[in-house]
DNA sequence: GGCCAGGCGCGTA
DNA sequence: TACGCGCATGGC
């Protein structure tokens, strides 16, 4: 099979930290690539100095849709530049420099943190390797590859039955991601509208979906509508904003969500991209271990 | 074997 | 507004 290849010059972009930080499911390493599926075809990524080269295996017209959800044309360095200048920050970049944000498609955003409450990283995969595996469509992939599917469309989901998509590991999130499926079906949400609204109206809009939270909301707002100022809390940031910045005193949820609001700048969201992959990195290996010990902090 | 996971909805104070 | 609980399932 003829591929088709295409070679992107960048700076500071550090491909590995961009798809491996948890705000996309679906890639995965192969070799010093990296496979999965943007905008319904197969793609392989390949770092290299100075460029990111990219194969598909159908025609990918101009790339522009590859370009955009790469955010190829960001300044990072403007970005980093609005972050707080503080001990916190400068070792979250100083860990993670070319960490960037994905531009990824709303649904797919969607239903991916629909699945994602209460699972660790690894079994949100799996959840949604299911689900397109399922429900998707196959896609072309070149020889010796294993098979891909097109993420599943909110009809094809909205025709399943809650019943069927817990066998996919989904517990309890699965009448969760059937009602949104088939709210967007029927036409009564349109995500495509969201990134011209403003952010409170934007995320007033997913909050009216049934197991969608402001977490889950922000990460949509933040991954696919790019509103750089959504700051999604989970336990990991949690954790690391009480560590780095209440060491003593502590702080409960809704005092992290206020001060996350007004300390991080016009590109909070990124800036808690940076600290979500800095404290996993850093703590993964040391927090299992204190974990089985029964010992955390 | 038990703790925890990129939470949410609901009841209660 | 803040907190506690139950919810499925499985990795470590």
């Amino acid at each position: 099979m003829t591929l088709f290849h295409a070679s992107f010059a960048v700076q500071q972009y550090d491909l590995a930290a961009t798809l491996a930080s948890g705000q996309t499911f679906r890639w995965r390493r192969a070799g010093d690539s990296w496979e999965g599926v943007v905008a319904a075809r197969w793609v392989r990524l390949r770092q290299e100095p100075g460029r990111i080269r990219a194969q598909t295996a159908v025609p990918a017209g101009d790339w522009q849709w590859l370009r955009h959800y790469l955010q190829l044309d960001i300044r990072l360095e403007e970005v980093l530049a609005t972050f707080p200048d503080d001990e916190p920050m400068r070792q979250s970049i100083a860990a993670c420099r070319g960490l960037r944000l994905l531009r990824q498609e709303p649904w797919e955003c969607l239903a991916s943190f629909i699945c994602s409450s209460t699972k660790q990283i690894v079994q949100i995969q799996q959840i949604i390797a299911l689900l397109c595996r399922r429900y998707g469509d196959p896609l072309p992939t070149p020889e010796g590859v294993g098979p891909a599917w097109s993420f599943p469309t909110a009809a094809r989901l909205a025709s399943v039955s809650a019943l069927e998509l817990r066998e996919c590991k989904l517990g309890f999130r699965a009448p969760y991601l059937a009602g949104a499926a088939a709210k967007l079906a029927a036409g009564e949400l349109d995500l495509s509208r969201l990134s011209a609204l403003p952010l409170e109206e934007a995320r007033a809009a997913l909050l009216e979906l049934h197991g969608v939270g402001v977490k889950i909301a922000d990460c949509v707002l933040l991954f696919a509508h790019g509103f750089q100022e959504a700051f999604p809390v989970d336990v990991w940031i949690a954790r690391a904003l009480r560590r780095l910045y209440f060491p003593r005193r502590g702080a409960n949820l809704p005092r992290l969500r206020r001060f996350s609001q007004t300390h991080f700048g016009p590109h909070a969201g990124y800036a808690q991209q940076y600290l979500f992959h800095y404290i996993r990195t850093r703590d993964t290996q040391t927090y299992k271990r204190g974990a089985r010990r029964g010992k955390r902090r």
